[in-house]
DNA sequence: AAATTTTTTAAACAGTGTTTATTATTGAAG
DNA sequence: CTTCAATAATAAACACTGTTTAAAAAATTT
């Protein structure tokens, strides 16, 4: 069974080109700025081969948006290490903010962009990306049942966290902070979250 | 001049027939499942005629972005009724997540899409755009100034403020409340902002 | 070495935004 | 009223897009 393992292992490499190229184009001319054209000379193959390994443009862009959802998970393994709650939900906050600054594109592929969702392949994604939601409800309800927040409404409280967080982002990732000069935006988004961060305490 | 009067007026009214079509097929098909081809048709005129009353598919873009800016500005204009202006701060959020959740595709338009926004035509929008946001930080300025918040820092004040209430809108209308069904997708939204003006009286 | 299966691709199809040269239509002048 | 210039509209083309299909090339099995 060897040479079926070679072909089999040949496939996935071929497959990981693809979208290893696909998600460099991608970073730098986003999503409707990349032709499957663009991918096949990238890797140079015509661009029918591509259709061998993917079923369409958005199977490419689901496969994307998975590896996408991995980074940004891994981003948030250290936190595995905050035993106190209350500082790991902080600490969530503060890496989330920062995977959103930091990686825009890969944020935006993720939260932000419109594309299939409907895809086989956006499953695994689905569920990989909701790991890291039920780690981040989880850590909320920890922080409920310690009484850190008045409220207890713990769907609720995660729901407002997380939407604060992804406002400050997505303005940003999306270029809507013109009326603040350019190197005040990353300033005024951590001010804003310090602010938030004391003013969810009494929550 | 009455000749020239009419044509400056016929040139005005195909600018408005080509926006009004626009608009109507974009708010069904989005902006990239738009082509001028489907909007000349819809005017039941040639493509290349739409090219003399627009630069580019950009400047049309530019357009709609303006009209959506005026359509949310009105929905905003009962706020000057409203003298409090902690009520008023309150209202304006309500109406600001009522209008992103009502007229989702004219919010995408003005807060999410990317787009030129470099355009000339943009400007105006801008400027639009410019007033509203000037409005809103003018009330937070005036809640500054009565002491609602501990904090007289009205720029991080004001922007924590957006920030939260795009959040809510964006992760509504790119589709990402996934997790939690459809029909309480909203209700969560509008339980959240509740949460929200409370935690706020403690700022 | 021949036959079969797998992998690759050239070419085509219907669509896109945009430009250009040509045709209609309109307004002014003789 | 007819001619002439200016304006408005369009057909056709260009280079691009995602995707399919039938033919060619390469690899594997017999």
């Amino acid at each position: 069974m060897s040479i079926a393992d070679r072909k089999e292992r040949e496939k996935e490499e071929m497959r990981r080109n693809i979208l290893s190229a696909a998600l460099g184009l991608f970073r730098e001319k986003g999503y409707d700025g990349v032709s499957i054209r663009n991918i096949a000379d990238a890797i140079e193959y015509s661009p029918a081969t591509i259709y061998l390994y993917f079923r369409d443009k958005n199977e490419i862009f689901a496969a994307l948006q998975y590896e996408a959802a991995g980074v940004m998970r891994d981003h948030f393994l250290p936190l595995l290490q905050i035993e106190n709650p209350w500082e790991r939900l902080i600490d969530f906050g503060r890496r989330y903010m920062d995977f959103g600054l930091k990686y825009s594109d890969l944020y935006d592929l993720i939260f932000i962009i419109r594309a299939p969702m409907e895809h086989v392949e956006n499953q695994e994604c689905w569920a990989l990306g909701m790991t890291t939601h039920q780690f981040f409800t989880q850590t909320v309800q920890t922080c409920v049942d310690a009484r850190y927040f008045k409220s207890t409404d713990t769907e609720a409280i995660a729901y407002t966290l997380w939407a604060y967080v992804h406002g400050v982002v997505a303005l940003f990732v999306r270029d809507r902070m013109r009326m603040y000069p350019p190197e005040k935006r990353e300033e005024l988004a951590r001010k804003s979250f310090a602010m938030f961060t004391k003013m969810i305490e009494v929550l």
